[in-house]
DNA sequence: ATATCATTTCGATATTTGGCGAAATGTAGA
DNA sequence: TCTACATTTCGCCAAATATCGAAATGATAT
């Protein structure tokens, strides 16, 4: 049960699920999301180490930059992940545009 | 989006996944969750509140019993309702033996 | 080795949430 | 109508959580 719970409360607070919606779009670092959703370094950091031991999430080294993006595979996040692609709405749009334009060269260092 | 934010905000919390594993077995009065969950008849109405409001249950008066059920029909409920089917732990099964035995002429009143 | 810079951790604070008992509500029967 | 009783709402407190800025960490390049 807690291998849900988890996931259930990983995604059940307004700016994880938005960050993990916006994973869907690509890998992003800590900066990017910080950019987009507009809150600080640590709360962005901190989020997503729930998301990811929650397992919805793993995170990869890339140059010198901790790229995050959504987990793929393992059996219940999977199905979870799955329930997203019906998510629709305004905010959860302006963030993937947001997103899709947003550039570590250009925010980052 | 914000109908998935209640729905895993509402499965996010140990007590009202333990609620709705229930009621999977039966439907019961919030006197009859009180006996298996150990916790005050206020503090259960209210979960069975945020899970209702999240669209996950319903409610129906039955004699002088309220009593609450799975919902069923609704899309993205319909969806991670059945995530639930593969949720097993000592503890949910424990409390769905309990249901199983649980008969509100016993308990209330 | 040192400086740089992305990220994480820490300590503090404010908000939210879960819990209780008591009071209010509402419904069904006498 | 009055009583009984299941349920909900209210007011309060305690615990958990979200947030921040500052300090620590860790990796990379000079």
């Amino acid at each position: 049960m807690d291998e849900h719970l988890k996931i259930f409360k990983a995604l059940g607070d307004k700016t994880r699920l938005r960050i993990v919606m916006m994973l869907k779009v690509k890998p992003m670092c800590v900066c990017e999301i910080r950019e987009i959703i507009g809150l600080s370094m640590s709360t962005i950091s901190n989020h997503l180490k729930i998301i990811k031991e929650a397992g919805v999430i793993i995170s990869k080294k890339e140059d010198k930059y901790m790229n995050y993006e959504l987990s793929i595979g393992s059996n219940p996040v999977q199905k979870v992940l799955n329930l997203l692609d019906e998510i629709s709405a305004d905010e959860v749009n302006s963030d993937k545009v947001k997103a899709e334009n947003t550039y570590r060269t250009d925010i980052c260092g």
